[in-house]
DNA sequence: CGAATTCCCGTAAACGCTTACTGAGATTCA
DNA sequence: TGAATCTCAGTAAGCGTTTACGGGAATTCG
């Protein structure tokens, strides 16, 4: 089943079988009438490889990504390829699993395929791999971990107002031992949330004290937090570097037999669907999905005609307030005094 | 940069090229290494496309899921991936977002690609769309809503045996007033859930007085407590069609002030990652998505040598006790005499 | 030692589509 | 009305691989 029976059964061209299903309007309405009959009866679809190997466009777009199996992504996933599909274009998904060979795998596969452009939405990236892609003339646009250049941009998020936001939070609560759970310090996604904190602290005059490192998953968080709680000076609040991690922390809380936000509150980062639903809902700061898609695809597919230079795109982080931050606890300081044995006789 | 640069480079046909990418056996060792740096050299990755419309072969698997925001698919996707992978296949993962119209364009995008095989992780399925991949001779796995035949198989979990022992778990409890909370009941997926839960209550002489409908997501399952909790009559135990559900349950239970499962118990469905670190952890029924993928795969990968017959596979399911589920309020009986003013004075 | 095999490798024809080029008819215009 | 222009459709040359086929050199065998 090729162009070339439809072409028979409608009595024209495969070339005019080719233009009208693309779409050229260089075929008279009756004509195009009939071939889409033809097309319809033979219940014809085109071979997509055969139209990107004669037109040298793939209408594919590459998305790499680090863990499918952290909520933030597919929500990411699902709005870059519903951006996609609206322009026409197809989306080929990868998933390095934070593996640096897998992600070796995974930009061959762009390569072989040809893609028109590729977002990275991981943290850590083999500079030699990219340059690959500038190599191949391929657009190219990064979550802050690039540097704009010629057909490559990056998407800047803005950590720092969404993270003052939730410290101005915690700080008008009384918290003043506030702990930071980070993701994977080897990750430059995780470093630059962490600074984020930090500056933020530094800026208030506040001691980062409790920095603790987590992996970006709630295992991570869960013992991350377990450690926390067996300091001798506790935090009264917790920031996570995500919701992953902040849920971890969560249960470890619990499992203590403390409660959130009565004895610690937690602030989570980027807002996934599931923690508007967790035990208390979780205060967090949002990161949305779909904007940082829009962006992402329209850098990609807009870049060529802009004469291909980079650009840099600023997301902006905002706090959502739930029910996993209160009040610190009053005697906050006492407690910490009786552990510590410094309680005036 | 071609195979034909390359043949250049290496001072070799494009066909020894190929075969040595190919890894023909009928290449000395002394060309194919010579093939090979020519290859470094360039940097060279062959073309997909051209690679598949030259051999027939697409090594491509389809993957249609309807959600990719509910956590079960990504860990599902995840697994089927690193399967093909090791196999040398690739895999194009489709999302119809439970939309009838989306189905049919991933169906389109699946037979433009020519892929190998489909497995439809999908609940509902026009017929009409399947046969357009029975007339190509595509084979086809479903989950739980196929019939076998030709090469088309079939998983079929077996949710009776989890349900079983999840109903079994709650009534040793002392639990007698079991409610359900189902998906969607337009899907199929949802009504066999539904069904099998009826069905073991009726085999155990409980009566299914408590049927909510959901929609598989944590706001439906949050919704259809909600309703349960304002009958009279209200259940101790509720079992859910997926684990979504089943944290939306929880929520509307601490929103009213109750608790788990001193007041209500619950009992999921999947045993997604994020069920262990609910607050309390999930009690629920695992369906291994890693079982599910691995024989998807292979129910598609080995059709066509085993003659093309179809074939009907079982994944079962099993109960994983966490915190979610505890003995029944002893005064479960009393509170509902009392809320139907029927005690005795 | 000559014939029969075997082993590598090159030649060239697909694969299914796109598109530059070409040309026949229809239309416009002076 | 004849020339210029425009429209629509066909011809055929790619696109980058794979692979059937063929041939020359090396090997085996009687």
């Amino acid at each position: 089943m090729n162009i070339r029976e439809v072409a028979r059964l409608a009595k024209v061209s495969t070339a005019t079988v080719s233009r009208t299903i693309n779409g050229s309007d260089k075929v008279t309405p009756e004509t195009r009438e009939r071939v889409q009959r033809a097309i319809e009866e033979l219940g014809f679809y085109p071979n997509t490889w055969a139209r990107a190997l004669g037109s040298g466009r793939s209408s594919l777009y590459g998305l790499i990504i680090s863990d499918i199996t952290n909520p933030f992504f597919p929500e990411l996933v699902k709005s870059f390829e519903d951006i996609a599909v609206q322009h026409g274009q197809e989306v080929l998904v990868a998933n390095t699993n934070y593996d640096p060979e897998r992600m070796e795998v995974c930009v061959s596969r762009m390569l072989q395929r040809k893609v028109d452009g590729v977002a990275i939405m991981t943290s850590e990236m083999d500079p030699r791999l990219i340059t690959e892609f500038q190599n191949r003339d391929i657009p190219l646009v990064f979550l802050d971990t690039g540097t704009v250049q010629k057909l490559t941009s990056n998407i800047l998020v803005d950590y720092a107002s969404g993270i003052d936001a939730a410290v101005e939070h915690i700080a008008r609560l009384g918290h003043t031992q506030i702990a930071f759970i980070s993701g994977p310090m080897v990750l430059r996604s995780a470093q630059v949330r962490r600074e984020a904190f930090v500056g933020c602290l530094k800026r208030r005059g506040i001691g980062a004290d409790w920095l603790e490192e987590g992996n970006h998953q709630v295992d991570g968080g869960h013992q991350a937090m377990a450690r926390l709680l067996l300091r001798e000076k506790r935090p009264t609040a917790v920031l996570a570097s995500n919701d992953m991690t902040a849920i971890g922390a969560l249960g470890a809380i619990h499992e203590r037999g403390l409660s959130v936000p009565e004895d610690i509150s937690i602030v989570g980062f980027d807002d996934i669907q599931i923690s508007a639903f967790t035990q208390p809902a979780l205060t967090t700061v949002r990161l949305s999905r779909d904007e940082i898609a829009r962006v992402a695809f329209r850098a990609l597919y807009s870049i060529r005609q802009d004469g291909g230079k980079g650009g840099e795109y600023a997301v902006r982080s905002t706090l959502v307030v739930r029910r996993s931050t209160g009040r610190a606890p009053r005697d906050a300081a006492a407690n910490l005094q009786k552990k510590t044995g410094l309680v005036e006789a």
